[in-house]
Formats: C-alpha cells, sequence, structure tokens
DNA sequence: TATTGTTATACTCTATAACTATA
DNA sequence: TATAGTTATAGAGTATAACAATA
C-alpha cells in the first residue's frame, strides 16, 4: 500500500507536490529563476565530471583559454568570487596540469592565468559536453525564446558589473 | 599612482573586468542565468534579513501561511532540499514563534506545518519587502519582458517536477 | 518492508581576517 | 598607504547514513 489513505495530497506521480506550485512562491518569478537555475547549474556540473572540473573551474580554465591573460584578482571580481577562492581554483587547475601561474611582466605582485597544451584540449572537449548539456536543458525553448531569455539575463546581469 | 602601469586591464571604471565579458563564458546562458539569479537572490535575502528570515524560511512560511497545511516531506520535495534541512529550517520558524508543527489526522508520522498568528502578520510585511526587492530587481525590463521571462523559467523548471 | 521525521557526521562552499611581497 | 596573492579559520550550506516511530 502506498499513499491511498490520503488521496487528496499524495496520489501524483511526482509526490503529490504539483499541489504546492500553486502557492505565492510557486508563481514567484526569483523563485523560477533559481529553480532553473539550479537545474541549469547540476545539468553542467554532471557534464564536465569526466573531465574533473566544475563550472568554477571550467568558468576559469574557458578564460584562461582565450588567451585573455587574466590576473587572479580579475577573475575574482569578474566571478565574484573571493580571491582566497581562486587561489584554490587555480590550485586546482595547476594540480591537474590545465593551467600555469605566470608572473606578470609589469607588476611582480601579479599573477596571470594562461592555458596548458592539455588545458586547452580538455577545454574543448568539456566545452562539447557543457553545451550539449545546455542545449538539452533549455530545448523546452525554441531558438527565438532562447534567444530573448539570454538577452533579458544579460540585462539582468548587466546591472551589477556592466558589460561592454 | 592606481593602475596607470597596465593601462589595457585595469584602467576600467569596474576594475579592469569589463574585457572578461567578451569570452565564451560571459556569452554563455547558463552564466548568465546564474548571474541573474545570485543578483535576485542575494536582493531577497537582504529585503528578508529585517524580519529575521532568507529565501529558504520565508518560503516555507510562505507555503504554510497559504493554508496548504504541507507536510515535511512535501516541502523537501517541492523546495528540494534534504528531510534534514526542512527540520532545522522548521526549528527556525517554531523558535520564531512564526509556525508550528501540527501532527497529521490519518497518519501518526506525519507532521504538517501551520502558521501562528505571529507568523501570518510577519509574512505580510515580509512579501511586501520581497515584492518591492524583486519589482527593482527586475526593473530593466519592461512588463511584457518581465511575463516572457516568468513563462520561460516556468517552462525550464516544469522539466523537473511539472507543475499542475 | 517501506515511509516520516530526526540525529549525527562529513564535506563543500562562503566569508573574514591576517599575513607577505610588492607598488 | 594601498594592492595582489596567500593562508587560516569559522560559518553556512549540502549530502549521506543510521535510527525510532508508524504504516
Amino acid at each position: 500500500m502506498r499513499n491511498t489513505t490520503s488521496s487528496t495530497m499524495t496520489d501524483r506521480a511526482d509526490g503529490g507536490v504539483s499541489r504546492l506550485w500553486n502557492t505565492v512562491v510557486g508563481n514567484d518569478t526569483a523563485f523560477l529563476l533559481a529553480r532553473a537555475n539550479a537545474l541549469s547549474l547540476s545539468a553542467a556540473n554532471a557534464a564536465l565530471e569526466p573531465y574533473g572540473l566544475k563550472v568554477r573551474s571550467y568558468s576559469v580554465l574557458a578564460i584562461a583559454v582565450e588567451g585573455v591573460r587574466p590576473t587572479q584578482r580579475e577573475l575574482s571580481d569578474f566571478l565574484r568570487l573571493d580571491p582566497s577562492q581562486i587561489v584554490s581554483l587555480i590550485d586546482e587547475l595547476e594540480n591537474a596540469g590545465l593551467a600555469t601561474r605566470e608572473p606578470a611582466q609589469n607588476d611582480r605582485r601579479v599573477n596571470v592565468v594562461a592555458p596548458t597544451e592539455q588545458g586547452r584540449k580538455v577545454f574543448r572537449h568539456a566545452r562539447e559536453a557543457t553545451q550539449r548539456a545546455e542545449r538539452e536543458c533549455f530545448a523546452a525553448l525554441d531558438a527565438r525564446d532562447r534567444a530573448r531569455l539570454k538577452a533579458m539575463l544579460s540585462t539582468l546581469s548587466a546591472l551589477d558589473s556592466a558589460p561592454g
């Protein structure tokens, strides 16, 4: 016997939770945003797992691979992570042989992050995996909606630290 | 002297980070989603702070106030939190005098969460505060875009545990 | 035998302050 | 005096397993 006694609350396929969607919370944009992000995040992390990466380390690697030669401080500001978190993030990448710290020319305090050859290679595959995951994650939206969504999210993100 | 030596990377108003937006990462929907969510989340938490609430406890309180009489298991499923996390969440609300555990009629294993009078009162004010914060947070979008965004996020969230 | 709520534990994440070396 | 990176530490958040009461 399962869930036959209190039929009104628990006889749905999803465990009887659907009725909770009909609340202020289930109709709140911020809540839906958090939920969508959680789904997207765990999909991305799952896709990156085979490469020993997470979204954090992947982001750093991605920026490094583009040849932007970011300083740790820039990564801290851009990714909104504490400088100390960047340290361990780059330690990870260095220990995995994917990136290195290089001293900046003009300022001996500054480190710049550069990818190794293996870093570039791993990144190419990891990127494919995340893009595949992202396609699946946003497959419920058509191309125009996906573009709209991206534009809106970009607008919202821009409020904080303006791109361009 | 500040940031005049390596002018190409650090002479912008935002700390020179804007150049990092022109990367794969800065153009990634999942990344923008995470950023937008972080902004929305911290705005909501800031708005709730005066009431001794966070988004988590606020969500539980909101559901309770609607009279849905959710079980802890339902809250766990709906909010995608471990049952043990629900325990401490409700402990918080109970200690603050905002909600109580009530035994379910048909199943003596089950607790149901109900608001206190003070819980209802606090929620009304907290709700106003979060709505104000949400309005500010999404003010960069016009009404139609906000509606579109909400609909899209709802679609994405629905993939996981379907509402309705 | 399965489920609800609970406790305990460990692990990750996050935030903070203090330290060094450079500027 | 201020900044880049580092270290250490404590707090919050998360995941897991084991347990008692009940079904």
